[in-house]
DNA sequence: CATAATCCCTGTAGCAACTACAGGTTCAAG
DNA sequence: CTTGAACCTGTAGTTGCTACAGGGATTATG
């Protein structure tokens, strides 16, 4: 019965949804948060609208939305008359993406297993692996891994 | 018959292995490339083992190995002597990361789908989409997209 | 009421792995 | 000798946060 107007603090929001309080006033930082009502003392107070915009965002986020197609999945979330097609497109065209993503990384991930398999484990002179590495014709270049770029490294993600 | 020393400049170095003069320049920066001789004006110049090496890296990474990986990946090929199993060991790690992802990515595109296909199209109000990123409970758990950090977004990778 | 233990504030710097300048120098061709 | 391309260094930007530093606010306890 307590807590139903603006009565948490950044710390229990962000627990909320599962983050870190930096994480909300980056996201206020870079606008997706709207700014609160502060406490006389400056400190930011929330309500159940921010948690479930945190929690949208967070979800948004899980699902590989890049920031900026969450901030546009927001603004049409704020107008529900809409017609959502745009919702769609946006899906879609994510969609897309993340299927490219996976076929590459499918094909890099037969090309390191045909690597390793070929490995004999002798001295690192005729190793296969640095070989293939070395010299681009050794890999099938039908599958074609063509830059692992835009299929992402682990940015170190710890959780604290 | 020529460059067969120390004749060609960081462009043309550049252009072999299909990178940018800056990639060069960074790659010196964090240690992957040796420094080179200069010209009287101070300009790099390089041969054919710079020009090996450069693609050996480019093509690591298009293989999706960190930077830190390549080091030791380099290290390695350096000593010719050595016992490859540490190479092997470090694909094997790789190829581990790289199915993880994998996975995870397709439980993401399932999700995805889903989502996109229950998707009626009329109003943004009751939009599916929009209604799934809403609430987590709506989604399939048992798939566990657990979150996307470390499968990774495309770093805005432009091509001039 | 004092004090300690948390919480929270702003602002800045750091991570990966580059890319993109700005403002100046050098090189190669004509 | 002059033009124009290539090159130099150094710094700042990218993405999406995380991690401080050096304070102030709030809350719980004695």
């Amino acid at each position: 019965m307590s807590e139903t107007h603006q009565d948490i603090g950044i710390g229990e929001l962000a627990r909320r949804a599962g983050c870190l309080p930096e994480t909300v006033r980056y996201y206020e930082h870079v606008g997706l948060l709207h700014e609160t009502s502060r406490t006389e003392g400056g400190q930011r107070r929330y309500g159940e609208e921010a948690v479930r915009r945190l929690t949208f965002i967070r979800h948004a986020r899980d699902f590989g939305f890049s920031v900026e197609a969450v901030r546009e999945l927001l603004a049409m979330s704020d107008r529900p008359d809409m017609c959502c097609d745009e919702v769609d497109a946006l899906a879609k065209h994510h969609l897309e993406e993340v299927e490219s993503r996976l076929q590459r990384l499918a094909a890099l991930r037969d090309e390191l297993r045909r690597m390793i398999g070929q490995c004999a484990g002798g001295k690192v002179e005729s190793c296969r692996i640095i070989e293939v590495l070395s010299d681009h014709q050794l890999c099938n270049s039908d599958t074609a891994h063509g830059g692992a770029h835009d299929l992402g490294e682990p940015p170190a993600a710890k959780r604290t």
